[in-house]
DNA sequence: CTTACTTGCTTTGAATTCGAAGCCACCGGC
DNA sequence: GCCGGTGGCTTCGAATTCAAAGCAAGTAAG
């Protein structure tokens, strides 16, 4: 792949797969330290820190499921499982009987709080041990432009439900 | 999580934040695309690519593992599915018969070929549209920096075999 | 040569994941 | 009001994923 063929120069390439080796090396440190640290995945970290964050800790479950990057079904089954062990509740929305509300519960907050430190010191270490303020303000910048480009294209809404005519 | 508690500042957990955010939203994009054009997974071109760019196209499972962030397991269930396909033969190596060469084969060179031009052309539009030259070579630098000191301190390998037997 | 341990890969079993299909609640026109 | 269409969530089935257990080949010590 040493000549994309007219594609992505040498750099480009390498700035792709290095950001995609990195993304799954810190998702496995990570996850690893979830689990034994609190006994929760990846995503399920990510629900329930995108709930902390949330106003009142509460989040529908689409918002939440585009929040995360996550298949609604998935979104189903994760909330399924944390719901179980009281971590979150569910009850549909007053104001919309068909959207499912997603609230943390104070064991979910005291659990997310339990893990964090040890979270967020692994990231340290593996992400920003080897970064100056100059490569983290950089990194900020791109990222976050890149983002936005990303969610202004959505990768996974462009599907419509059902067979519908889309001149586009 | 506005004052994660002395561990990260808020723009390191931004950068943090969205490098998992575009990383999973690049994947979803990129894998969309692969499945139509070639019926690849992500991880099954990111296989096939690997091989393509080693010398004679063949590399070794764990060597393979390791280079995509799989876990063993898995990627014999992939290598399983690229073989029944056609792209890719195994074979054990001659210098050490508990090892298995995996190699690209000529429909598998063929299809990375083919898919290869649109794989890169999304990754070009998502990625890379909204960066500069500097931008990218910044992106470069900090990432691969990041990804070398992430190797160093190695995620998954630090698990020893855990010693299950007893003497008699 | 035998014994004990290590390394490399595969099989197994359980958990997770996703898209497609199905179910109600909301919205529009009639 | 009543109906077709859409939006939001869950169920279903099939595919994927991983760690743990199992096997076979290599290595070291005696």
């Amino acid at each position: 792949m040493s000549d994309p063929a007219g594609g992505l120069n040498a750099e480009q390439l390498g700035a792709y797969f290095a950001l995609m080796e990195v993304s799954s090396l810190l998702q496995y440190a990570v996850d690893e330290h979830l689990r034994a640290d609190g006994d929760l995945s990846y995503v399920q970290f990510q629900i329930l820190a995108r709930l902390v964050d949330a106003p009142d800790g509460r989040l529908r479950m689409t918002d939440l499921a585009d929040g995360v990057v996550y298949s609604r079904s998935g979104l189903t089954y994760q909330a399924g499982l944390l719901d179980k062990r009281g971590l979150i509740t569910r009850a549909p929305s007053p104001e919309d009987e068909r959207s499912v509300m997603v609230t943390v519960t104070d064991a979910g907050r005291a659990l997310v709080a339990h893990v964090l430190p040890g979270h967020v010191d692994r990231v340290r270490q593996l992400l920003f041990e080897s970064m100056d303020g100059q490569d983290l303000a950089a990194l900020s910048a791109i990222l976050g432009r890149v983002r936005g480009h990303m969610r202004a294209n959505p990768p996974r809404s462009a599907k419509p439900r059902a067979g519908r005519n889309r001149t586009d």
